[in-house]
DNA sequence: ATATAAAAAGACCTAAATATCTTTTAATAT
DNA sequence: ATATTAAAAGATATTTAGGTCTTTTTATAT
């Protein structure tokens, strides 16, 4: 559904905005290792949410990645944008150009539900309120680690 | 989502159970004509739905495809197992490989109604049940293509 | 039996996603 | 000002999905 680029982003960013603040930066290795995904790639995606001022940086010593309380109220769908860009959502489940609720394929009616859902959850909630959950325990405690 | 192959898939085959039947069977040819795909691609993705006896092909002349009684009722679930696997109705929508309702992702809850709720549709639903739907004029009358 | 038609099979090509490595730029502390 | 540190940028490699082309096999009609 969403791409590796899309759901390390995600992450990414919900690890810096737990563990990290302004005036403590979280260096791309650490993110990195913590979350057991490719540095240098990751690094990529990190720009482009950088460029995109979703998530803020700096160069240097003590430099890394932070997010600044505007980011924290940005919505999933956002980085999902910027990454993977919006035609899932728009898209027919079975590829045909010309499916509306007008003019449906076979199978719009019952996939209309999931799209429709999945855009409203991601429209929804913002990158706060996935580290609350984390913070909450609610979800990975100590991390959002693929391991423990 | 479903990749192409997979959405190829199953619109050839609702095509087919639409158009064909064991004494009027439908060439790759005209198949991929109709429904604007890569011909020798979808070659291929049909040929692995004979294999698993999704689909029924005989060679040579007045050859092509159809599909019998029972292939009808088989549901979509299981091409979908043939072509792209079930790991997307098994998988954490962050991609963390613990994640589990007694140990979710941060998205999980949010996620999980959904993933489920796809995975009950194609579980549900059977190749037949389209061809219903594209025959009550629910979906494309004529046929299942990409333009008109 | 033979020609023919159509799927099956095999080899190969292309593009996009994912991943790695190297060099450059820019903050900071000394 | 200089050295150091860490992100940005660039170049390149690998893998996977998607697609094409050619040859082989097999069913049918003659």
């Amino acid at each position: 559904m969403l791409s590796k680029s899309c759901v390390y982003a995600l992450r990414a960013i919900v690890y810096v905005g737990h563990n990290g603040s302004e005036n403590h930066k979280i260096g791309i290795k650490e993110i990195g290792e913590e979350l057991d995904l490719p540095v240098h790639f990751l690094s990529k995606i990190l720009q482009l949410l950088v460029k995109h001022n979703i998530l803020q940086s700096t160069k240097g010593p003590h430099g890394g990645f932070y997010i600044n309380e505007a980011s924290g109220k940005i919505k999933l769908i956002r980085i999902i944008e910027i990454i993977d860009g919006l035609s899932f959502f728009h898209k027919c489940g079975l590829g045909m150009h010309e499916c509306s609720d007008s003019h449906p394929c076979p199978l719009h009616d019952d996939f209309i539900v999931f799209r429709e859902g999945l855009n409203k959850i991601f429209s929804t909630k913002a990158i706060n309120d996935l580290v609350k959950k984390v913070e909450d325990g609610n979800a990975f405690v100590r991390n959002l680690n693929t391991k423990n």
